[in-house]
DNA sequence: AATCATCTTTACAAAATCTTTATATTAACG
DNA sequence: CGTTAATATAAAGATTTTGTAAAGATGATT
């Protein structure tokens, strides 16, 4: 459950191939390039999250490559080289590279400097907040506020209102609902699920007798507007 | 200018005399410390963009340094260690190390990776100290005061105020609150967690009968506002 | 060995939540 | 329009979760 995606520019398919069955069993996502035009094509066509780079291409210099990504790509870039001139780590590093590692590297240290990078630049992307009219549901804090006031629900209530948000606009049939809140051996409580619709209109409906979130959908299920 | 602060831990002094020459004639500002106690307290009383850190000191290791600066210290750490096995490197990197240099480096190298480091973090001053309306959490001296007036806590107590509080408006769950305090292998302990929430609502809030700061949500863990 | 601070466990009280029941209301359909 | 099925709501009860005090255990320090 990584969903890191990587791409290997690196011109020697031994090399590519370790790297990839060790990225891959450490969940990562993996494409491939064998040139600096395939590479640059490759990076601009699907950005990844991070790019291992060989410096020791055949068709243009890894540094010219890594120039040319830097002018727009802003993920980390780690090299790899079989160079370990301070002059080329120095270019590299001054040139927009996040790490250089010196091949042979070792795998243990590649894949924590990965995680390295990955911690400290992938993660800070999204904002997990929903907002409906006068409602807000931030997943990150599991709140509900309603006009800016905080809601406070329990547990269930919260599920319960998190599925039909997340799916909004759909009907979300009974079966489906107590399947998911409450599990499989709950199917026929379908009371459970007016009791708590109920509940949760009261709490954020303006008018609980005139619901304008969750709509019933008489012999099917609820939805969520 | 360059105006980049630089905090050396180091118990070497021709090294830290090295360093900052090198340093200092390429316009860091640099502030120096021979011991873990001495580095953690420089750290927290005036933060530097930048800590340069050997694992060799002499009261504690620097490993366990690491893992303390962690706590509260977000800008790159690069460590500088005599030590080069993939063992060290990983576990120093995993403890949220942005780079590890093994000793003898390359000046060039070093200063390289500075301006890597400088480059990809974004300097955002932040001050190891936590205010919460009455309550003051200083993550460098691992203190609390409630109206300026210490309060004393337990090691365990604090670490789980320290989590909790460095989450701010996030519920963070049973499971999650007993894996980091306590390990993995308490996770069924959620008794403990009452006893100790109990005991610090006793030492921080006004009226523990009416917590305004850490909120119970019932069924899935505990939240700090 | 005695002391102290802390952690762990136990027992029970209190609170919150879930479940069930009863009944009212609304929608579907001829 | 009236009947039937589905849905809504309130409230009582049962159950689970949480809070608290206090006793026992541990382990470091003297």
């Amino acid at each position: 459950m990584n969903n890191v995606t990587v791409l290997i520019i690196d011109d020697e398919a031994p090399i590519r191939k370790l790297l990839t069955i060790t990225l891959e069993s450490n969940e990562y996502k993996v494409s491939q390039a064998a040139t600096a035009h395939e590479g640059l094509m490759a990076a601009a066509n699907h950005p990844p999250h991070i790019i291992l780079l060989d410096l020791g291409l055949p068709d243009e210099s890894g540094h010219d490559l890594l120039i040319k990504l830097r002018q727009w790509y802003t993920n980390p870039i780690i090299i790899l080289s079989a160079q370990s001139t301070e002059h080329d780590i120095v270019k590299a590093l001054d040139n927009g590279a996040n790490d250089y590692l010196v091949k042979p590297f070792r795998t243990g240290e590649l894949l924590a400097r990965l995680r390295s990078v990955v911690r400290t630049s992938v993660n800070n992307d999204e904002s997990p907040i929903i907002n409906c009219n006068d409602l807000q549901l931030n997943f990150g804090t599991r709140t509900v506020t309603k006009n800016n006031i905080a809601v406070k629900l329990t547990a269930t209530e919260y599920n319960l209102l998190a599925l039909l948000i997340k799916n909004e606009g759909k009907v979300l049939t009974h079966h489906y609902l107590l399947k998911q809140i409450w599990g499989p051996s709950y199917l026929s409580q379908s009371q459970y699920l007016r009791v708590f619709i109920a509940q949760l209109r009261k709490k954020i409906e303006v008018d609980a007798n005139k619901p304008l979130h969750i709509i019933t959908e008489s012999g099917v299920g609820y939805r969520f507007i």
